[in-house]
DNA sequence: ACATTGACCTGAGAGC
DNA sequence: TGCTCTCAGGTCAATG
């Protein structure tokens, strides 16, 4: 699930939870994550310290310790995080648990081993050594860089958009949404998009993410002529017609081919 | 050098 | 009920 609307809720769950708060343990339940540092690490780095503040790159999450390192967790396909009063709350996948001085404990699940907890020195050096992307809601991300970081690729548009070295967070859920909203077909070649196909896909990659984020990427709370909330086997387009479900780039897409034909061989 | 494919891991749901 | 098969929103190594 957690592409970067997803990462923001997390974001912002963390910071009302467990900013301020002296960590008194910290227990790494899994060591098999994709990417994984070890207890006595973690240990070292955030025991005693507290978070004093996050931040967010694409689909990655950092929360900065009081002691100077970066605890960066990414959620892979289904990782979340939880805060709860009792340890024997926390969820079933729980991978990492902090307990904090006050009783409660943070836990980061992960039912699919597919994420990864590392401890970084700063956000930045490892955002370039990742090479990743500007950030799909950097401020600084104007139409035209846009556009060039995507017109590049020999691939489809949605590859294109999913790649997170051209531009970090969004995911196959929301390259749909992106695609639909700007009337794109999801198998168009970026290369040979046209400028004003680039400006609207610019405007609804920011509309899309700010939209969701502000619905707590919850899909009952998404406008209803958006995609995501018809985004099943028997969904219809809020147009009608019927959606299209296919494997475009390797993932599977939904979409509708009458409503997007932008840019359709 | 680049794009595409399959593997990684676990569990839910479909079909028999 | 229980078994097998397919599929899932992410990445990365191997392949073409």
């Amino acid at each position: 699930m957690p592409e970067l609307p997803d990462v923001e809720v997390f974001r912002c769950y963390f910071d009302s939870t467990s900013l301020h708060q002296p960590i008194a343990e910290v227990a790494l339940l899994s060591q098999d994550l994709r990417q994984s540092v070890s207890e006595g690490e973690l240990g070292d780095a955030l025991t005693g310290e507290q978070f004093v503040r996050s931040a967010r790159h694409g689909k990655y999450f950092f929360a900065h310790c009081s002691g100077g390192a970066w605890l960066m967790l990414h959620f892979g396909m289904t990782g979340y995080l939880s805060y709860s009063r009792n340890s024997d709350a926390q969820p079933r996948h729980t991978r990492l648990r902090l307990r904090f001085e006050n009783g409660y404990h943070l836990a980061y699940a992960c039912q699919r081993k597919l994420g990864a907890i590392l401890l970084v020195e700063n956000v930045e050096d490892f955002v370039r050594q990742e090479g990743l992307g500007p950030d799909a809601l950097d401020p600084h991300l104007d139409p035209d860089s846009f556009a060039q970081e995507l017109s590049g690729s020999r691939s489809t548009i949605k590859a294109a958009l999913m790649d997170q070295q051209r531009i970090a967070g969004i995911g196959n859920i929301y390259s749909d949404e992106i695609l639909y909203r700007a009337r794109v077909h999801p198998a168009a070649r970026a290369s040979r998009l046209k400028s004003q196909v680039w400006r609207d896909l610019f405007e609804a990659t920011g509309e899309v993410l700010h939209t969701a984020i502000s619905c707590q990427v919850d899909p009952a709370r998404f406008p209803s002529d958006y995609l995501l909330p018809h985004r099943d086997k028997e969904g219809r387009c809020p147009c009608g017609g019927e959606l299209v479900r296919r494997k475009i780039s390797g993932r599977t897409a939904y979409f509708c081919p009458k409503c997007q034909i932008r840019g359709a061989a």
